[in-house]
DNA sequence: TAGTGGTCTAGACCACAAA
DNA sequence: TTGTGGTCTAGACCACTAA
């Protein structure tokens, strides 16, 4: 028989009453948290405890510490975005960024892979998207994006395209904020498609990369496949 | 001009005292450390400065703590190292661990990628080691070791065949304990030797998976080469 | 029962950023 | 100059483990 633990730390409370502001828009990323005494008093605890939730919080990178500044709630910016989940290197070992190149945009309805991944209803709708993503010049990557439609309506409508990175936009456009990410690669041999948008031959060795993106409350926010010919390119991992 | 920095908090050198006893053998792998108090008074700060150290410690998991009981070295065993450092799932997504059956092991001289990758000189004596690395039973996964001789002195010069996981053996026989790992992952053919241990065509598509493992004073140890045929298998990360 | 780490408190002083 | 987070101290009490 499991049973709980026997008590929840003071901290631990402090912290899910603080990442639940967050969650819910009370206070939204890029704006400060009042200072470690306000938040302490307010909720009658001591400013040690206060400082420990948010230190986990920070860990998380939930929030953002700025010393002689304050505490902010952590914004996705293009930059962080591609540092915190693109783990893409060049033939030398160094990190290098994609450009990006929209390829098509499409309504649908989820497809059983999709509904596994995302954790949708049946016949939920889906905005699919397909991005050539060149890195250093070269057209070396391409990635199938999918997110349900009712958590970004109108994603796709606009005449603009996208922007290049996307877990930013999420934040600002739709105050979606992507927390963390599993990844599962595989190598497979490039379908014609893949193969003729990498200018690669049919069967080619590729490494398959299957991302599902998780938000602050931990439900999936999107599913994205990703094709790199890994010729010139690898994925890299630090393991600790 | 780079300036370092102002002055270096208190707790931060009372970690790296620690870390260096940890290194040196001082305290080894299994053993407890003094309690907290006791190492406080010792070196002339407060506990809860010993405290900050240790949990930055045990966050990088170079000590462990144990509620009730002490603060112990951490030691390696075959299931943590498995654990922190084998990522490969199954077709369901779950862990699965590897068996062992050893190939070929053999004495020999760096060669141009090793010297890279190992830090050292021309010329320096390596012990290299293949082994396949069978996944619920089938042959799906080898690999190729190389280690200094000097590290590692009569590593595979005995009759009996190396334990199926090598960090705890670094550990427990050399006093050498990996702390962490960086991994470079490539989609390729599969060589003809490859392909035939593998039981695939030559070319067909595996993965290939360069590891450097990196010691408690961050000096690289080891270079472990991996191929994973990703028909029934993947390899698994979570990006945080 | 004794000793450990885990939690919580209360405050002091310092480094840093911005007005 | 003011206010922030960063560091450091000094203790109290609790939960857990082992003898």
């Amino acid at each position: 028989m499991e049973t709980g633990p026997s008590f929840v730390p003071l901290y631990q409370q402090v912290r899910g009453i603080l990442l639940g502001r967050i969650t819910d828009g009370y206070w939204k990323p890029g704006e400060p948290l009042p200072a470690e005494p306000r938040i302490a008093e307010e909720l009658g605890v001591s400013p040690g405890t206060v400082r420990k939730a948010l230190d986990d919080l920070a860990a998380a990178k939930v929030v953002t510490r700025r010393q002689g500044r304050g505490t902010y709630v952590t914004e996705h910016s293009p930059d962080t975005a591609l540092f915190h989940f693109f783990r893409v290197v060049n033939a030398k070992g160094h990190r290098s960024l994609p450009d990006c190149r929209e390829l098509s945009r499409h309504h649908g309805k989820v497809n059983a892979r999709e509904r596994k991944a995302l954790d949708l209803p049946a016949g939920a709708p889906v905005y699919r998207i397909r991005r050539m993503r060149p890195m250093e010049g070269r057209d070396v990557l391409i990635e199938d994006i999918t997110v349900p439609a009712t958590l970004f309506p109108g994603l796709i409508d606009g005449r603009a395209p996208l922007p290049n990175t996307l877990y930013d936009h999420y934040q600002r456009a739709y105050g979606v904020t992507i927390r963390r990410a599993s990844e599962t690669l595989r190598a497979v041999g490039a379908s014609d498609s893949v193969a003729r948008h990498l200018g690669l031959a049919t069967g080619h060795p590729v490494m398959e990369i299957h991302r599902v993106a998780i938000g602050l409350d931990e439900k999936p926010i999107e599913l994205r496949i990703t094709w790199l010919a890994t010729d010139d390119f690898a994925y890299h991992v630090e393991l600790e």
